[in-house]
DNA sequence: GGAACCATGTAAAGTGTTACATGATTTT
DNA sequence: AAAATCATGTAACACTTTACATGGTTCC
């Protein structure tokens, strides 16, 4: 289960509640590692009984109280010891828009076009999140805490990030271009 | 669940064994859609008793007994309907090399290095798959079964993975150089 | 006035992986 | 002699999603 090495990862840089860590990594992580708030909540539970985090409750009015987290020595190492083992093998994905695609032969071009092209508004509009509004986030977050280290590794992921987009994009303008002069 | 909708892809293409259906899975949709055995059985028995999918029995000797499945009209019907539903949004995928590289900050260089080397070695051999034995193998396939229009959807899906593994394996390089020359 | 945000969680259902169980044939 | 291929499946476990439940505040 790696949703503990995420939460224990965004931990490290600072104590957060269940819901700060679902922002965290829906403003970052999101597009390779994500997940739900109902799997964060009992997760975050399971590892305080572990020993990985410790928690304390600030009341406040008309909302539940907040529960902030926070790693102890025991998630720290549990986190190093994660980060220190090479990931050995290629993780194949899911992509069901692809899958599709794979088996759209027997569909209507202009119905396969139409799929395509919906897809291409939105890695368009992932790429232009990935350089107009990440990439700024990263500096500014890098600037401000002076995290530099860990800076330069967001910024790299960033940027496979937005090469993978291009790529995806450039892609599906051929792939559109192709089906439309022969269909 | 979408294994179904995959074996049912394939089922249209023509009848198969779950085994077949595996294997089929692995040399194709792999790197963006897999499943494994274990789902697969189950799934096929499912979809048989909801009628998308029939199954005939050809005794072995040795063996177990080969069970052949070919889809139904209500099948196919699930399939098009399925097909001609677009994808609206990002899907987002999970990737554990990308994650623990985004909290490896505080890791040693030369231990990030040791693992952004193993991912290298991992997409180029990817690469090299599907431009060597990928590529020959739609052609071969088209040539053979005269699947046009399936083999103008499997050689585009394909060459998306090719330039996004290319696009990977360029990433990889760029950021081991960058992470050698700072270190 | 309604949507989105803040903030917590539970319960049920769905999906997927790993281990187990069997056993002949073919390749290394 | 061991490993891989062919061929089926079950059982237990692990993980994820969706629906439910609550309720005040802030933005449009």
């Amino acid at each position: 289960m790696s949703v503990t090495h995420a939460l224990l990862g965004f931990l490290d840089l600072s104590p957060m509640t269940g819901y700060d860590l679902k922002r965290s990594m829906d403003e970052s992580t999101q597009a390779f590692w994500h997940a739900s708030l109902s799997q964060i909540y009992p997760a975050l539970q399971r590892m305080q009984a572990e020993g990985l985090v410790e928690s304390e409750t600030h009341p406040q009015e008309g909302k539940p109280d907040k529960r902030v987290y926070r790693i102890t020595g025991a998630g720290r190492s549990a986190l190093t010891e994660w980060l220190e083992e090479p990931v050995r093998t290629l993780e194949p994905g899911k992509s069901t828009a692809l899958l599709k695609l794979f088996f759209s032969g027997r569909l209507a071009p202009d119905r396969i076009l139409r799929h395509l092209r919906i897809q291409l508004d939105l890695h368009q509009e992932e790429l232009v999140r990935l350089r107009d509004v990440i990439a700024p986030a990263v500096a500014r977050h890098v600037a401000d805490a002076g995290l530099t280290r860990e800076g330069r590794m967001w910024e790299l992921v960033r940027e496979l990030g937005e090469r993978c987009e291009a790529t995806y994009v450039a892609w599906l303008e051929h792939a559109i271009q192709e089906i439309e002069t022969r269909a």
